[in-house]
DNA sequence: TGAGAAAATGTAAGCGCTTACATTTCATCC
DNA sequence: GGATGAAATGTAAGCGCTTACATTTTCTCA
């Protein structure tokens, strides 16, 4: 068959990868017999799947996805849009949602978002061009365009890290307001009347807005004026966490306890609380969220939220999966709350005897 | 053109996404029209331009990336292996690495491989499967199949993280080897003669290999023995520092100084020196490798080699995209050596009176 | 005003794969 | 031994896009 040499002749492209009629041709089948061969080797013949497999070791054969996907309407392939991958905050989640994605077949495309809903909108675009069965998304802020591109294209897809109750959407993941309410409320048990908090942006950031209601929450509860409570909103990053706290502790009143919104902040605020000569929590204690490994390495040991984020990951792949396997039929697939412990360490203490 | 609907109905596939097909029905021009306005707007008239993408907005349409990389071969798409998504090491890079890809219109792919070049081969794989234009690897240690893959197909591809000064590859990165043998002097001309090292396992992982390697260098340079260094070898990670860091000092000879592989070892050898009441550097010296965040907040402050990240990030993605362009024709691109400085902290210090 | 060039658009042939359907092969049984 | 059906294999039609080439429209200028 002098046609396959001949077009290689033509297009000129020496060295391209073998395509599946090369691999027929050297193993003297047809395509589908090489296809079925891949796809279902139950439906060969012993003898010729030996053939193809020799074949396609020979010629190091590796399918074409594009065109896999093309001719399948398959990808097999999940997307995931983080808002960081610069901290180790979704990290481990994440990590848990392949590996549970993996066991099933199914490859993990991640992108992230810089916390950015524009840049999210492009990135649920990119995905689903690049044919994505299902994605995970964090949180519930978004463009009503990327919910609409979801929904129009009948794409699966939980949202993590969050859940909400008063929304038809399928999620997966914590009360953060609550979470913080019950965190500020040991603070404020403790004997802490001057709170303070460092968040990240609250735009665009449900988590972020939900944990300071959360603080808000705590303090309503205590007879406290909500509205006094001082809130510094930076990205998340422990440098940013050092500054803000740095900036809290200098202004006028310095609050007794600073909440963070979640531990890489904290660790920073931790960090330059000792270089500005600060016992923690003897001067002022500082609660972090999230206890990622970063809690307990830095000294004292972070008083945090614990999340259950490896629970939540493995959650998510299995809905996910069976979201895209239409066991759900129409009905939307039923949200996930998983319940958050507080896990105590050394840096939240008692009010200091000065301020109670 | 009742041929669409036709289609439609008999595949009935109701909510798919729509087409090129039907973007161009809509607007009324053909299809190569609508290609044409996507990807090379200047060859179709302002008029036109204009009803087509109304037409593209008004059906949500996403071009499908596998049936456009079939029939342009290219996919504008690098991929990226890195060894852990689980600690920072590799962030801030790629973080750099991506954002330099985007000005470029490329979409970064990225997948881990748990330091498994077994694992690594199949993403190398997967990537190319996928259309990857050209492939970021991380060390010089892979699977010679990975290697056949790669120049097979001829993709472009670039190692960081590490230089080989023997090996006609592409790479940009720093010299571990020497950069570890840097700050070991350093330790020996504060006096320590009993170090240890606490290191990622060797096996599959060069620039573990080479630190390892510079840490003898530096001994044999002030007349020791090497092979009376203890090493322990464990996986990266916090914990996993702090276990081997109590084995070293719960040993016969406890070292006054633990060398780590990395930052994340070490802050975890840190950790574990305070809660058995050892003064760090007082008591026993500890450095890190990297700097990343971690080794600031640790406390004292974590004594390492401090690695351009962002630098070699950015650096390895013009390469990149040069050689993807063509622009080296068959001659390999240079390899491209950053230098390495070492950023004091509080954790290493002079060897401590009693054993001096 | 009309010939010729330039610009805009259309036509249709694939890109590499899957899969419905058609055909061949082969074991089975009366 | 030949009809029968199951198993194995082949044939060929797309999947949604790009692009070379053909055709039409528009513009330019003598």
């Amino acid at each position: 068959m002098p046609e396959e040499k001949l077009r290689r002749q033509r297009t000129g492209r020496a060295n391209s990868s073998p395509t599946l009629e090369d691999v027929a041709q050297k193993a003297g089948v047809s395509t589908a017999t090489v296809s079925r061969c891949l796809n279902a080797p139950a439906r060969v013949s012993e003898a010729t799947r030996k053939q193809v497999l020799e074949a396609v070791n020979q010629l190091g054969y590796a399918p074409n996805f594009g065109a896999r996907a093309l001719a399948a309407k398959r990808t097999d392939t999940f997307g995931a849009i983080i808002p960081t991958m610069e901290n180790a905050i979704f990290a481990r989640g994440l990590q848990a949602f392949q590996e549970e994605l993996e066991q099933n077949g199914i490859t993990l495309l991640v992108s992230s978002s810089s916390y950015s809903p524009q840049l999210e909108e492009k990135q649920v675009h990119a995905l689903i061009a690049r044919g994505a069965d299902a994605l995970l998304l964090i949180g519930h802020d978004r463009t009503p365009k990327s919910y609409d591109l979801l929904e129009s294209k009948g794409i699966p897809h939980v949202i993590a890290w969050s859940i909400a109750h008063d929304v038809p959407r399928t999620s997966i993941g914590f009360d953060n307001r609550n979470a913080m309410k019950t965190l500020a409320l040991e603070v404020l048990k403790l004997g802490h009347r001057d709170l303070a908090v460092i968040s990240a942006p609250r735009e665009g950031n449900d988590r972020a807005r939900e944990r300071c209601q959360g603080v808000a929450d705590a303090l309503i509860q205590f007879g406290l004026r909500p509205t006094d409570l001082p809130i510094i909103e930076t990205p998340y990053s422990i440098s940013n966490g050092a500054e803000a706290f740095q900036t809290l502790v200098s202004s006028g009143n310095r609050p007794t306890a600073v909440l963070c919104g979640n531990d890489v902040l904290a660790a920073g605020a931790i960090s330059r609380a000792r270089e500005l000569g600060l016992r923690v929590p003897d001067d002022i204690s500082i609660t972090g969220f999230d206890d990622i490994e970063i809690a307990q390495i830095v000294s004292p040991g972070l008083t945090t939220v614990h999340v259950p984020h490896r629970k939540m990951g493995i959650h998510a792949a299995r809905l996910l999966i069976a979201m895209r396997n239409g066991e759900y039929g129409d009905a939307p697939a039923e949200s996930l709350e998983l319940q958050v412990t507080i896990t105590w360490r050394g840096s939240l203490g008692p009010v200091p005897l000065r301020n109670a």
